[in-house]
DNA sequence: TTGTATGCGTTATCAT
DNA sequence: ATGATAACGCATACAA
């Protein structure tokens, strides 16, 4: 081992000439293929041992027109509710041994940008893309790149997506609070980020607004906010809503990050949960069970996982051309916990 | 846009074709380079646009020898503590316009064969690893590969390493606690799983005995126990420890993720944290301060961040060959929240 | 059974 | 200013 050759990897034009073979036989030994003599196979193996060879994936890449990885798009991938959709998402690449290699977007530039290089650039054999709506020029760029996509928490007719029932997710977490007795309901929406979450937050608007009709009860605009996802966003939109002289019995918040935000403000008023207050948060990440918060659980991790498992399945299949795409659906489910109780009990 | 076109990605040649020129020229209008004329590049462009055509990167990568993606290696990385890191490392990385490539390590195995395989093959332009310790022979292949490595949470005397004092974090907690009038004092120390988090288990005992020492104290090996890093381990270890007739009066777990362990512990024992039982965690992941956990604070987000930016200037630096390791270390701080409090005040 | 030549899509070095 | 051509390291078809 010299040091003459710091820096130089060695190549398999290295291996053959040390084993005294051509590079065809190197490769043949490298890919386990047939027909190579017993013996010479044994010296192009140590030749390999020798020099520390391992292929350049770069090269191969170049000829098989695949490199193993995958392609996850998210937005703000700090949040809680990205990261565990991203653990399931991991595990399951990590379980095929492919490459998972993450691009983050935290602006529409940014995702406009992915949507239109990444697909040429062939870094990667698919893309998952996480809460995202590509438009229809997008698409035709997968397409047309030959390009497998398949969609986790948003939608397109022509790409197989993922989507969970938030409509139903939010009409049941506020048919409870009804049902516990409360009249005066706040919903602390979450803001639309360059419409990034366009259908996430409006599908709990919706299934707001269907249980409170159904319980033939009032809508009361002003009980309902819209704040950032963040801790801090949840507090100040619940402090506004819990100092009104009218301040409602109960609060549904669009995801637990802000539920605990709303959390944070009751006890700085002083107001205990759920004695003064009933709380419904949503997504259920993992903290929520800690606090004993109720909110409606989305199966992220299955999620990231079923996610994974159909693009593998997209980029295996050869006659994936005009395979149909599918539309998978998810049910969220109401957890209750601690922090709901009966109005005035 | 004809459908013979599916699937098939359009390359410089294609470009070339259409606007009438070399692929020579399409090279340098697509790299910018100087010395187009302004009426050709104008051509280029045109065609460009129109085949919606965007560089194979892994073909360039054969030529420029450099991927433009930085490897992470990870164990573990769906708990608390890497997650916080890969915060900051994946931050650190897309501001600079690389991509992510994360690997995750559960097993010895696994690790080894990163360790051997990756360098060669030539996927990413360094690796950032994440406590863990490469051996010798790990660290001369890195060198004899020229693939930059940096160490975050571990050490190596021949590479840039980044570590966190823990030694004096545990002590800082073990102090104050002491000062708080405890005597009895449990400590729930993390398994060393393959020996990946060898020193962070043993530096936090370290400074368990310095501290006890220190008090004049007598160490008491029973009140000593290992668990898995996690909320079930710390539990259990808790459970242990709370239902002794002498139980101690204060706890001190390796991890926050054990900590909280502790609290469901003591929660279903009806014992009050701070009441009954202090508790001192350790790394301050985000819902240490939501449940007013006291614990010890590792820079998480920052080690990530500091690592990457290591690692990005031994890329950059073509003398890197023999530009001397760095030892860089960060402090651990003792966060003071509301679950600890002096003994029969 | 094994060696050699071709091509993957770029960039860079030459000519022109 | 621009076009042709040689690498880059590998897999593979084909020749021997």
């Amino acid at each position: 081992m010299n040091d003459q050759n710091r820096g130089r990897v060695p190549t398999i034009h290295d291996v053959a000439r040390i084993a005294g073979v051509g590079i065809g036989t190197v490769s043949r030994v490298v890919n386990n293929s047939s027909g190579v003599k017993p013996a010479t196979r044994q010296r192009v193996q140590a030749a390999i041992d020798e020099l520390r060879y391992s292929p350049n994936l770069i090269a191969r890449s170049m000829i098989s027109r695949s490199t193993g990885a995958i392609g996850i798009i998210v937005p703000f991938f700090t949040r809680p509710f990205f990261i565990e959709v991203l653990q399931g998402v991991a595990a399951a690449i990590i379980r095929t041994g492919r490459e998972l290699v993450l691009y983050n977007v935290e602006t529409n530039d940014q995702r406009d940008r992915y949507f239109r290089e990444l697909p040429g650039q062939r870094k990667v054999d698919g893309l998952l893309v996480i809460s995202l709506s590509p438009d229809d020029t997008a698409v035709s760029t997968f397409k047309q790149a030959g390009m497998p996509v398949v969609l986790v928490d948003a939608y397109h007719p022509q790409l197989t997506s993922l989507v969970v029932d938030n409509i139903e997710g939010a009409y049941q977490a506020v048919k409870c609070l009804i049902t516990h007795g409360h009249r005066r309901i706040g919903f602390i929406n979450g803001v639309t980020e360059g419409n990034f979450r366009f259908n996430q937050a409006n599908d709990r608007l919706i299934g707001l607004h269907r249980a409170i009709g159904e319980a033939g009860l009032l809508f009361e605009p002003e009980l309902v906010l819209t704040a950032e996802w963040s801790r801090q966003g949840g507090k100040q939109a619940a402090l506004q809503l819990l100092t009104r002289a009218d301040r409602p019995t109960a609060i549904f918040a669009a995801s637990d990050v802000q539920a605990i935000g709303v959390l944070e403000a009751a006890r700085s008023l002083h107001l205990s949960v759920p004695g003064d207050l009933s709380l419904i948060g949503y997504d259920d990440i993992e903290i929520a069970e800690i606090l004993e918060l109720s909110t409606v659980q989305q199966p992220m991790k299955h999620m990231g996982e079923l996610g994974v498992q159909q693009l593998i399945a997209h980029i295996e299949d050869f006659a994936d051309e005009e395979s149909l795409p599918e539309l998978i659906r998810l049910q969220a489910t109401l957890m209750m916990r601690r922090s709901v109780s009966y109005v005035d009990a």
